[in-house]
DNA sequence: CATCATCCGGAGTGGTCACTCCGTTTGTCA
DNA sequence: TGACAAACGGAGTGACCACTCCGGATGATG
């Protein structure tokens, strides 16, 4: 299981590589461009990561569990409203982030997105105990609402955060 | 410039399978799809239509002036509102609609979309005038609006409308 | 009916992508 | 230091796309 000193420092590269690329261009960066930047063969960064799915959730997973994280931090009857604006946020400001929201990946990603919706749900479920959230909304909702309210925010001039304030405003009762 | 009678024949064939194709599988779909369905070589339909984009062109501009034309001929202080929800929900029933508000193509689509956006800004800016509008939101921002929301009930389970609401009540002072 | 411009069909071109294969290089360890 | 497993690099493969090209078919015309 022992990784020879030269994988183990390209296999940090094409992370790294992988990282940035995918941040500022979005998932559908072609694997070529990581592995140009990584200073590697394209061979090389598939012998690490079998699938481009694979080298998306190395990526990628450990940001929506710490999204997850801050969730199941957050408390009081403004929470979900917090939780909102903060996936957003950063969703907003990494490409890789908004795309592995959107779209289907490898089951690794689909559990910890799972994990992020569980998050959003409970705290959506006290909102609503509190009065503060409409009714009328349910977990299943929470992922329309977070995709739509990202595309608003990719498409709308500065300053950022108006279209946040704006869906969250629809929300309450 | 007067076709020939079986080129005139094709012609329609080729616009009616391609509204059909990309009403159904959005405008990604491919030119092969469309002139197997049209029952016509790949060749015919690129002699009558030189680039995809004419083709989506062909196929869409009518629909988004339709849009437009609606829009201009509303009234009322809850007119923005039912503009706002009248694109929504005929774009989520023809995918063609959604991609071509969402994403660029030919210049004759884009000046329908002009025409349409400027009908939304002339909505927004009586509604924010009557006081049902908050006055933080601009012209530039309804392709966001319009496309998030767009989003949202595409994501979003049955019954379709939930997210229109939302969305308009966040739009309310 | 013959002629010919017009139109048709679909194999072919060039581009991009994820992914593979194998000859070559390199780290490791006795 | 020599020998070998491990890892590398990048040309190649196959799939999909928009778009082209040209030999053959066909509708218009006198």
């Amino acid at each position: 299981m022992n990784l020879r000193a030269d994988a183990r420092r390209n296999r940090v590269r094409i992370l790294e590589a992988a990282d940035a690329v995918f941040s500022s261009d979005g998932l559908a960066a072609s694997t070529e461009q990581i592995a140009r930047r990584a200073g590697v063969g394209i061979g090389t960064v598939f012998r690490h990561f079998p699938t481009k799915d694979d080298l998306v959730e190395a990526v990628v997973v450990h940001r929506i569990e710490r999204l997850a994280d801050e969730a199941e931090r957050l408390s009081g009857d403004e929470a979900f409203f917090e939780f909102f604006a903060n996936v957003i946020r950063q969703a907003r400001a990494n490409l890789a982030l908004r795309d592995a929201l959107a779209d289907e990946f490898g089951p690794a990603l689909a559990s910890a997105k799972q994990r992020l919706n569980d998050a959003g749900q409970a705290l959506l479920e006290r909102a609503q105990a509190a009065g503060v959230v409409r009714k009328d909304v349910s977990a299943d909702d929470l992922k329309a609402l977070v995709n739509g309210c990202l595309v608003m925010e990719q498409h709308a001039p500065d300053p950022p955060g108006r279209m946040i304030e704006v869906v969250c405003a629809g929300l309450r009762p």
